[in-house]
DNA sequence: ACAAATTTTTAGATTTGTCTAAAATATATT
DNA sequence: AATATATTTTAGACAAATCTAAAAATTTGT
């Protein structure tokens, strides 16, 4: 029998937080961690963590640590849908910048309402990524952050395994062939021209200047 | 000097309830009044006018009920125009159907963000009125309630007086001389037929039906 | 004008979420 | 293995926002 909770907003973002700390480094995350991640005092974690464990969001032995459950990871996912939908309002529907959209995600994601969230995306055009790049988990928990994807989809400064292609034509593969681009290098995106899409990329030792036609037909997975 | 404090989601809710009591009679605002529209108690709402007071958002004396201050009343119209913008976003660009949207607005109206308020008001194309027919507070504060209106911008069910025609052709007036529509008549808005805007009417004893044409080129100040 | 009824305020308790200081436990060092 | 250090938990306090029950003030009715 599932019981549903009503969960505060400062719960949601413990829950958050131990999600985005669980995920690098897959031991039980500790008291301190979260502590300094909300920057807040480990007495207090300590009496969060017990009205988390209570509702069944997450699995605490006292002294070693915590990991979410089915729940408590569902619960997660579901505000970081929210937080990542609400960016990329604010950047394609509202005209902020990416460096401004943060700080306003953070109160949007705690409005409650399922069918607003619903027509969000719809009216976003179902995006798969985040003005940031970071993968926008989906309505029933998908959330598979190891998934290839077009080299123009990841985030400015991060590496990214090549792992295939979308165009498998002559002329492209030739092109690759030519610039010493292979299945297995490691791609950084070092910049991104805003007029043509155009990226500045690091392969290698070397650096070079590849079109958006290129980059959007490179499949990489992300690395760390 | 103007201090300006930080209003919690609590405050605002209360400073609303106090502009909406204070609006009808022209009276100070009474201590059970406000626990009414609250849903709370009057111990409670003693405990919050005395915070309000403290904060300069309201004048209040022992027994003697509560008045909004210059500052209280800026504050009340903010969160209003915020209330107001959101829900005619939720209409207009979420496919919220008119009664569906005051909940979610509940939550959204505390939503700090001058910017994002901005760049709604000019997404919307700097609208008037919400979609239940009520002002929304300019950015600076300007609430005119009374001013005439179209009598397609008014609220189903609400009653106006007649105060002017927008057009005022001879074919207009001598259409409202022949349907005996003249200034100083009250119209009661029963009805609006989504396919045309065509306005079910009660005028004095009579009831009729009239095109958006006609509707959209008469002006009414809102009764009480 | 005075008693009765109503409204408002106070006093004290509760819940959530936080803090500091001290105690308990776990980890690191010799 | 014993000791020192670091981490975690407990205990007790506090502010915000609420409640119930009782006291105080106001309003109403005769
Ligand atoms: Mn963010
Ligand atoms: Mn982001
Ligand atoms: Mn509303
Ligand atoms: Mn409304």
């Amino acid at each position: 029998m599932l019981k549903l909770f009503f969960m505060t907003r400062s719960e949601e973002n413990y829950l958050k937080a131990i999600f985005h700390l669980a995920r690098k480094g897959n031991k039980a995350v500790t008291t301190s961690a979260i502590a300094e991640q909300m920057d807040t005092k480990p007495s207090s974690v300590t009496d969060m963590v017990k009205r988390l464990a209570e509702k069944g969001m997450i699995n605490y032995r006292k002294y070693q640590g915590v990991s979410l459950t089915k729940e408590g990871r569902k619960a997660a996912l579901s505000i970081i849908r929210k937080h990542r939908l609400w960016e990329v309002f604010l950047v394609e529907k509202m005209d902020f910048a990416w460096d401004e959209v943060h700080e306003v995600a953070e109160q949007l994601e705690h409005i409650k309402s399922e069918k607003l969230i619903d027509q969000l995306d719809k009216l976003l055009g179902f995006p798969r990524y985040d003005p940031h790049g970071d993968l926008i988990p989906s309505k029933d928990g998908e959330f598979d952050e190891t998934a290839k994807r077009l080299l123009t989809e990841i985030p400015l400064k991060s590496t990214g395994v090549c792992v295939g292609v979308r165009d498998s034509s002559v002329p492209f593969l030739k092109f690759l062939d030519k610039n010493n681009i292979a299945l297995g290098d490691e791609i950084t995106v070092l910049d991104k021209e805003e007029f043509d899409g155009s990226l500045h990329i690091q392969i290698g030792d070397r650096s070079m200047h590849i079109s958006d036609q290129i980059a959007s037909n490179l499949y990489v997975k992300l690395k760390e």
